[in-house]
RNA sequence: GGCCUCGUGGCGGAGUGGUGACGCAGAGGACUGCAAAUCCUUGCACCCGAGUUCGAUUCUCGGCGAGGCCUCCA
């Protein structure tokens, strides 16, 4: 095909075309939440991003031939002491399945909000714990990791091309910049594979005892499971590349003796608050539940639609401040929109180009814009438009309004008509608003041939 | 201290070694009984300095500024 799709890779720093290992079985791997709490709408970047890769995807290879795996964190620190303030009643592992299962619904909730796709596979990580085991059985049996107080550790020093992914060259980090290296590791980089538990703490039975992973081994045992031990993209947050990404490929690359672990890395850019990275631990984030549910920024709800736009507006690479602006311009955009069903249409190559190119969702959003803007005069052209906006996942919906509603509607916009003929205004205003107060935004416009006046209406979005 | 990004008009944002995209907002106009919608027109920019060049917003170097990672983080 003369199509072809380019991608930026972390690993070589620049854009690459891209070509699968096999084409019938894309492979992309992405790393999902962690199920402690509500996600933010810096969380939903790599959603959104990553789902419109996955479209494109799709729509180039074809739908049955890419498998999108994207992990469930279910095990964590976090999770623990979340469960333990939240239900100190109940015993720990039941405290810790309300946390994750409500977490995990409302994650649903809210990247379905967003019109993400389901990925093919959203794996636990505590439904892998014997493929993690079996992974650090194998790093240990290879050199690569060793058992000191009570932690089996990674010996980075082991690999010797360690810090390609971050470029970043062990002997020339300031090793306990920030925090106290842990006496027992042999160098201040080797990381954590497993790690024993008390009491109160989560654990599975292991060689090394009753334990708990570490932070990194769960996506090397489920990449591997469900995408093999090489596949084809992987992706995630710029904060992910170090030490996590980095981790994950020392593991996955030392335990299967593989020169890479993907063969594309991909990192979109933070969300913004103020020109600062919106995080959990800095306090300043909103969720996406409270922009979808609630009046807490800007004094109103949002629709997922809308938010998603408003990501799409800047290419997944940049940073994205977030504001109130930027939303509006979003809204405003989409209501010029046509609503339309897919079917079965190409998408226009100007949209499809332009994503092609390192997922350029602005030019895509662009050529979109202008593409409405055509379907709107001419209908021909819809079909185009929906295709199109469906590979972005920006669709604007068809509303579903009952066929005995809407006669009424057009009896009172004939009735309109019908005054405004006997130049009776304030009684066509009077229907106008009624209409407008309801949520029917009526159009008026001339009939090109008679110069006749034509009233069109459809509901305010 | 090390390593990575980035710096374009009010905002969002492409792109290019040479004729200053585009969208949103703003301004003006057309249409309208008045609006809305639509259409037309329009103002406003490439962080600073040096270098390369006939010519740089675009390339190189140096500043300055912003953000990120080196701890959990999308």
């Amino acid at each position: 095909m003369s199509f072809s799709l380019k991608l930026y890779n972390t690993l070589t720093r620049e854009k690459q075309a891209f070509s699968p290992i096999d084409a019938t079985n894309v492979r992309m791997y992405v790393c999902g939440p962690t199920v402690y709490d509500y996600a933010h709408i810096g969380n939903a970047r790599p959603a959104i991003v990553f789902d419109t890769l996955y479209r494109l995807l799709r729509h180039v290879y074809g739908e049955n031939h890419v498998t999108y795996a994207r992990n469930i964190t279910d095990v964590d620190d976090k999770i623990n002491a979340r469960a333990l303030r939240d239900h100190p009643g109940l015993p720990l592992n039941d405290a810790i399945r309300l946390v994750t299962e409500k977490t995990e619904t409302q994650y649903h909730e809210d990247t379905t909000a967003l019109g993400c796709l389901t990925p093919t596979v959203e794996p636990r990580a505590t439904d892998n714990i014997p493929q993690m085991i079996d992974i650090i059985e194998k790093l240990i049996a290879r050199g690569h990791a060793y058992v000191a107080a009570s932690e089996v550790l990674f010996d980075t020093k082991s690999m010797l091309d360690y810090g390609q992914l971050s470029k970043r060259p062990l002997d020339e980090q300031q090793a306990g910049a920030r925090v106290a290296v842990d006496a027992h590791k042999k160098n201040p980089g080797d990381f954590v594979l497993w790690k024993l538990s008390s009491h109160n703490e989560p654990g599975w039975e292991s060689p090394w005892g009753r334990g708990r992973p570490g932070w990194h081994i769960e996506c090397s045992a489920m990449s591997q499971r469900y995408l093999g031990e090489v596949f084809d993209i992987h992706g995630g947050g710029l904060d992910l590349i170090f030490p996590h990404h980095e981790n994950e490929i020392a593991q996955s690359r030392c335990a299967h003796g593989t020169q890479v672990m993907a063969n594309v890395w991909m990192h979109n850019g933070f969300v913004q608050v103020e020109g600062r990275k919106m995080s959990k631990s800095d306090g300043n984030f909103i969720t996406i539940y409270d922009l979808l549910h609630t009046e807490t920024f800007g004094g109103r709800q949002w629709p997922g639609e809308v938010l998603r736009l408003a990501m799409l507006m800047t290419h997944y690479r940049e940073p994205i401040d977030f504001s109130l602006k930027r939303l509006e311009e979003a809204e405003r955009l989409i209501a010029k929109w046509p609503a339309a069903e897919v079917s079965g249409a190409a998408p226009c190559d100007t949209v499809l180009n332009a994503l092609a190119d390192d997922l350029n969702t602005v030019a895509a959003v662009q050529a979109l814009h202008a593409l409405a803007q055509e379907a709107n005069v001419d209908a021909m052209v819809l079909p185009v438009f929906a295709a199109s906006a469906a590979l972005l996942g920006v669709l604007p919906k068809k509303a579903e309004i009952d066929q005995a509603v809407a006669s009424a509607i057009d009896t009172l916009v004939e009735m309109r008509l019908e005054m405004l003929k006997a130049k009776n205004f304030p009684e066509a205003d009077r229907i106008r608003n009624e209409l407008s107060e309801k949520g029917i935004q009526l159009k008026d416009g001339k009939d090109a041939a008679t110069g006749e006046r034509v009233t069109t209406w459809e509901l305010k979005r």
